[in-house]
RNA sequence: GGUCCCAUCGUCUAAUGGUUAGGACAUCAGGUUUUCAUCCUGGAAAUCGGGGUUCGACUCCCCGUGGGAUCACCA
């Protein structure tokens, strides 16, 4: 091997850690404030956060930035920890920024000695002074991640209050000296900050400190594509997703793919999958809109990647009722089971099936309207007789039917019957129902007994309205 | 109003100078051995407008138009 070639393969090795120490060093977080419910963009300006630190082996902080006393409340700080738990972003560190008074006060009062800030008069509750920053009036210009580079003239900004009075630092004053404390190296939030980024800088500045990347992610709009999303068109707080039923993984999908998507045509990521394609390169830098059937169509999708076992635990707590009926029966509930989750894309929709007595009929015999038992321009005579010719034949099955059985022998008289002429009323005649699982699967859920028992009542109820 | 940002089907988006402008949701039509649902196939559907630059522009530049953010002693 030749020198340079053990030089070209050192130097390679070396740039392969230099790139990795660095990208170990990567430092996000989140800093949400606890003075309402925790927002679903929140969960996607978190996830970001999440999503590049994790993929690139950093470190993930949530801070939970609760200066404001006024407007501060517990369960909002309680329900941010709940959202970040049922979605599954784990954070290396936690904060409240209220620990750090000490030490922003203890910044403040550099500033001030450097000059940099001076009290001022006019405290607006009359309670004193307070403390502004001497503004440079210079022109900053930052790269962002995103957007690209952004020049802004600070000069209109003035001498801008960094602190209520000399012992309460205000937002800005904050977010620089923890973002710094905490070696945050991106900072990835929502794009109504862009403004209050060269505020930021300028006290970077004056302080000495490095200044972290920025990204800015484009807002989400309302469903009408529009309007800023808010809880006038739709649920924006994270939790009522989960009240809802909304699975995290769905919730999470859809999310993320609001304003970034990693240019291939998989529709369906994972928390992990979303991890790994994650990059700021691909966010998008307009705002997008909220789609819920999207949403809707996503839970699905995820519902169906459950087990069978999943599922039934997921739609079980609302059939806690029926289960204390004497009509219950385990069995039935386990065959139809698959069937409800055909019929289901949000919980709400299994809610809505068992209220409007969609489901009744697997456990009790429907009542037959006679008016509905025939096919369009069917007869009644014929009706019966198709009835009479099925039952006949399901009669000569043993008990442990299977629907495949049945449908052979079944389906060659509907074809040459008229499908719909035999196949309607059979159907209609097990549920009671213009809507429902097909005949043949009605048949194997009911079993023989039941189903014989329904067939002939119909009849009946056929004869009896002729008069 | 000042400053800053943005702009592809109805919606989420792909295409970083050369594609019949691609995919997904929704929608429409047909099919999957009645209906509902599922599933499959197919259709309709977009580069905000005007100027440049270029052999060639969704893509780069300028001007409009439209939308948004911010201009707190909130975060």
């Amino acid at each position: 091997m030749s020198m340079f070639n053990k030089y070209f393969i050192d130097y390679r090795v070396f740039v392969t850690l230099l790139i990795m120490s660095t990208e170990k060093n990567i430092v996000t977080r989140m800093a949400p404030s606890p003075t309402g419910r925790f927002h679903v963009g929140g969960i996607r300006t978190a996830f970001y956060n999440y999503a590049f630190a994790r993929k690139h082996g950093g470190k993930f902080i949530l801070r939970i930035e609760d200066t404001d006393k006024e407007r501060n409340q517990k369960e909002y700080e309680d329900e941010i920890y709940e959202v970040f738990k049922w979605v599954g972003m784990d954070y290396d560190e936690v904060y409240r920024q209220s620990e750090h008074l000490e030490r922003h006060q203890e910044i403040l009062r550099n500033l001030i000695d450097n000059g940099n800030a001076y009290e001022a008069e006019g405290a607006k509750d009359g309670s004193g002074n307070v403390i502004r920053f001497k503004n440079p009036n210079k022109e900053i210009t930052f790269s962002d991640e995103i957007l690209g580079d952004i020049t802004v003239d600070t000069t209109d900004l003035g001498d801008f209050v960094i602190a209520r009075n000399n012992q309460s630092p205000l937002y800005h004053l904050a977010v620089v000296v923890d973002d710094y404390d905490e070696g945050v190296t991106h900072v990835i939030r929502a794009q109504e900050h862009v403004a209050n980024t060269p505020r930021q800088i300028l006290l970077h500045e004056a302080l000495g400190f490095t200044t972290p990347t920025y990204a800015h992610v484009p807002f989400i709009l309302g469903p009408d594509g529009k309007k800023k999303l808010s809880k006038r068109d739709t649920n924006v707080a994270a939790l009522d997703y989960k009240e809802q039923g909304y699975l995290p993984e769905a919730l999470l999908n859809f999310l993320a793919f609001i304003g970034w998507n990693p240019g291939t045509e998989q529709e369906l990521f994972s928390k992990d999958e979303l991890v790994n394609a994650f990059n700021l390169e691909q966010v998008q830098k307009g705002p997008g809109g909220y789609n819920l059937e999207k949403l809707a169509w996503l839970n699905k999708q995820w519902l169906n990647k459950r087990t069978e076992q999943e599922f039934r635990a997921y739609i079980d707590p609302l059939f806690n009722e029926l289960r204390d009926t004497p009509i219950y029966r385990e069995e039935v509930m386990e065959k139809i089971t698959p069937l409800i989750r055909e019929r289901t894309e949000v919980l709400a929709d299994v809610q809505t099936m068992i209220t409007e007595g969609e489901l009744d009929y697997y456990f009790v015999d429907p009542e037959i309207n006679t008016e509905k038992v025939i096919w369009k321009k069917g007869t009644k005579e014929d009706t019966i007789s198709h009835l009479e010719k099925v039952s006949e034949m399901i009669g000569s099955y043993s008990e442990d039917w299977n629907k495949e059985d049945l449908k052979s022998h079944i389906f060659p008289y509907a074809d040459e019957l008229g499908r719909g002429d035999v196949l309607w009323p059979l159907r209609y005649s097990l549920s009671g129902r213009d809507k429902s699982p097909d005949p043949f699967t009605l048949l194997e859920v009911l079993g023989k007994d039941t189903s014989l028992r329904r067939i002939t009542s119909t009849i009946n109820e056929l004869r009896k309205n002729t008069g």
